[in-house]
DNA sequence: TAGTGTCT
DNA sequence: AATC
């Protein structure tokens, strides 16, 4: 038997009961996601949301979908429509749909069928502290996260803010999945550490998958 | 409601 | 790490 030298096992992190991170799932499609990425922020602009608290967040944002997520001196919510231009969200880019339903299946989840995706974009000395999705209606639905560009430290907590945290690299084309029990998991990223990639630039680019209801 | 941030 |  010879050696395959054409295929190798991808890594694959284990999180929790419905949860882990696919290493280099999005690898192939990395290109077109970014491609995506580069004409959706033609039509909803990354710009940095407010916190209900008053503050700017440091990662800038922009969302896809029929739903986007928006945070404001109001509160956390998913809005039809982007209030900076007023115009529905542009649609998810069907190679962003193949891809999050493909990831949520090799966890188990049937069927996964987003109806919004956030996009971050971290600059060097941009984080996200730890926090819970949970502004969504459905929790059934799991939680996809693709990790583009830059490396980042990946921080994995508990049901519980108190809860100690695992911290986790995130390297481009990773894929992070967590549903069912590990739905409302705490997470977050850490500060992003100075780098240069070769088809972002000193960016990290990350797509987050929702069902909100 | 709000802590997806900031301070100690 | 702990706090609000």
């Amino acid at each position: 038997m010879l050696p395959d030298l054409f295929s190798f096992e991808r890594r694959r992190v284990d999180l929790g009961p419905g949860a882990a991170i696919l290493g280099g799932f999005a690898l192939d499609q990395a290109d077109a996601l970014l491609e995506q990425i580069e004409r959706l922020s033609l039509l909803a602009p990354f710009r940095h949301m407010q916190t209900p608290g008053g503050r700017r967040m440091s990662v800038a944002m922009l969302n896809a979908g029929s739903l986007g997520w928006v945070s404001d001196l109001s509160g956390y919510r998913y809005e039809r429509t982007d209030p900076q231009t007023g115009w529905n969200w542009p649609p998810i880019p069907p190679v962003f749909l193949e891809l999050a339903s493909q990831a949520a299946q090799t966890l188990g989840f049937e069927a996964f069928v987003p109806d919004a995706c956030l996009i971050n974009r971290y600059a060097p000395g941009t984080r996200l502290s730890l926090h819970q999705d949970r502004d969504e209606q459905d929790h059934h639905a799991p939680i996809i996260s693709v990790s583009l560009g830059l490396p980042a430290t990946f921080l994995w907590g508990g049901l519980e803010r108190r809860d100690r945290t695992t911290r986790y690299r995130l390297t481009h084309g990773d894929v992070a999945v967590w549903g069912g029990p590990s739905r409302l998991m705490f997470h977050g990223i850490s500060e992003l550490k100075d780098g240069v990639h070769p088809l972002t630039g000193a960016l990290r680019y990350n797509l987050t998958f929702r069902k909100t209801r």
